[in-house]
DNA sequence: CTCGACACTATGAATTTCATATCTTCGCTG
DNA sequence: CAGCGAAGATATGAAATTCATAGTGTCGAG
């Protein structure tokens, strides 16, 4: 027990395969982002993710048992956990991170600013889209940057954050809605 | 008419979103990297991807309506295409080359060499892994690379290509099947 | 002791994907 | 020119996945 592996791609020397078989769906991957942004708790994934929270329990279950994420319990007695990346699953940032320098060239209404701006922490300038320090002339390992958030993407997440406990207070409470 | 993109990752500004709006399943990402590899015609795209026909057909039509692939007419009179990715759709291989680098050091038994080998072009060195060159000692960008599949890697490609053919020419023959 | 927060789980409907078969248009063979 | 096979799909109904919505259990606050 313990091996699991829902065996997609097995059966090919193609790494790629191997990849999509684990991460090769839309919310994997953007529950991967949220933790690499310091995410941790089911709500704030369900938030910023978008995913219904039997979507969420779903991946998160299969992410662990691959071996991208550990559970933490932080509180006993009602049973709490956190959500933490393990080492292989930090490892995917290289493939979010080529996500994001395509769909900011290629999926934006150009001349929009990036959602988060990336720092080579050695020199603390900000690199370009494709990784290069402008400084140092060459591209950076991503174990070397570190990012930041723009106003506006902060902003887009609270928001979400906000409207997210918004719906539940709405669906639970069976007053009135304070629409209109 | 002609206004597509099945808006998933819009009304957001993150470009994870936005990408995985595009690319974030598994046939999706499967068909760039084939033709990445350079295949071009709809039988060894689905040969080598193992999807079904009319999966293979509802993804290309999906980006090309996305601007990721474009259909060329290689014959008229039966009509016959092959599919090239644009310059957004070759920009895909940073993508497709992180998920490499992590396929083949989280997901593949240690010590199995990766399927692809990869050379910096301006030196002929072969890249390590995570994109480092030996010999130059930095980190080399997607353009200056070029790759060569491995003798396994080769031999399983063309299996595949050849048990395709074996089964239509079955599924397609009412003569007694020739197993046993 | 009621209420709301949190982290889920349950249920049935809607959507997607699959396996399999079929279609179309040609070129070739006899 | 009848028949066959290849290439590139489309059609169909069954199986699996995902969704929206609602509910469950446990706790602390009031």
């Amino acid at each position: 027990m313990g091996a699991s592996e829902h065996d997609i791609g097995d059966d090919t020397l193609c790494p790629i395969a191997h990849s999509t078989g684990l991460v090769g769906d839309r919310w994997s991957i953007l529950i991967v982002r949220e933790l690499l942004l310091g995410q941790s708790r089911f709500q704030d994934l369900q938030a910023q993710t978008g995913a219904t929270s039997q979507m969420l329990a779903a991946r998160l279950k299969r992410l662990e048992a691959d071996g991208l994420v550990e559970r933490h319990a932080y509180l006993e007695r009602p049973p709490r956990h956190e959500y933490r990346l393990t080492p292989k699953g930090r490892h995917l940032m290289p493939v979010i991170l080529a996500l994001r320098t395509w769909g900011e060239q290629w999926c934006k209404p150009q001349g929009q600013q990036p959602a988060t701006r990336m720092f080579h922490r050695a020199c603390g300038s900000e690199l370009e889209l494709d990784g290069k320090c402008p400084a140092c002339g060459g591209l950076v390992a991503w174990t070397e940057m570190s990012g930041q958030p723009s106003q506006a993407w902060a902003e887009e997440r609270a928001r979400r954050a906000a409207e997210f406990t918004d719906h539940r207070r709405a669906a639970t409470s069976p007053s009135a809605e304070p629409e209109q």
